[in-house]
DNA sequence: ATGGCGCCTCCGAGGCGA
């Protein structure tokens, strides 16, 4: 079973290349983050006529996150990010195919910090390890793939000095990442290749994607009986060098069958 | 230091991303 995150960057003007990767590489689950659409705006037609059910949890202009089965109907297991009432973001969906959990996290930048988007990123991960607890604790295969909008280390960067002061790379950012490990989630990417710099977003800016100047900030990670059945994992790069491709590009894992 | 690029909304330009 493979399963993927992509953060298309809008699923409208992403369409001609999510098609496009869904029937090259076939994934089975895929988790979406940044439709930047709701409603009407949601391409669910274009989406079952490929042949994947999904569950969505759109936002208008901003956020939207979703989950695709192939062949399948996801059933919705959790919408929104307990914790917060007030939080009208759209960046968490969770959904079970077959017997296993998939959440589509699209996590909070934080940008500009110091400063309230910050706060925001820090409370809303501290959620995030409280749901997190939850699911653990059911003891089946969780999948908790998306947008981390966390550089784990500095060998995830091509250039510290540059992302210094990013929220992306801040002591709390880290800390606050590590704790998912410390609780028994495996990073499936840092499993299968434990050294070396994989990134799997590039700046549309100042030439980043013809340096190789980005990050790794999208993570798949496992529980214990998901880690248990990881045969295999990568980065789809090439789709970021193509035409109209988003800044980020897909990355997966392959489970073997239970 | 800033903006660079691209997407969004709803019409010319500003918000947002990472």
């Amino acid at each position: 079973m493979k399963i993927a995150t992509y953060n298309v960057n809008g699923i409208n003007a992403r369409l001609p290349r999510l098609l496009e990767w869904l029937d090259e590489q076939k994934p089975d689950i895929v988790c979406l983050q940044e439709l930047k659409a709701d409603g009407e705006r949601i391409p669910e037609k274009a989406m079952a006529e490929a042949g994947y059910g999904a569950v969505w949890h759109g936002q208008k202009g901003f956020n939207g996150v979703a989950i695709l089965a192939r062949e399948a109907e996801p059933r919705e297991f959790g919408r929104g990010l307990p914790g917060d009432p007030e939080d009208e973001q759209s960046r968490y969906i969770e959904a079970e195919i077959g017997d296993v959990i998939v959440a589509s996290i699209y996590l909070p930048n934080g940008n500009p910090q110091p400063g309230p988007k910050f706060d925001y990123k820090l409370q809303w991960m501290e959620r995030l390890l409280a749901r997190a607890e939850e699911l653990f604790a059911l003891e089946r295969p969780v999948v908790l793939a998306g947008d981390y909008n966390v550089i784990p280390t500095d060998e995830d960067t091509h250039s510290v000095d540059a992302m210094k002061n990013d929220a992306l790379t801040q002591p709390e950012s880290r800390a606050a990442f590590r704790r998912l490990a410390a609780m028994g989630w495996t990073d499936a990417i840092r499993a299968r290749f434990p050294s070396g710099k994989i990134w799997t977003y590039w700046d549309y800016q100042a030439g980043a994607w013809q340096r190789d100047a980005g990050f790794r900030i999208d993570h798949l990670m496992l529980s214990p009986v998901a880690a248990d059945r990881l045969c295999a994992a990568g980065v789809d790069k090439e789709y970021r060098g193509r035409e109209k491709a988003s800044d980020h590009t897909p990355v997966w894992i392959e489970l073997a069958e239970a």
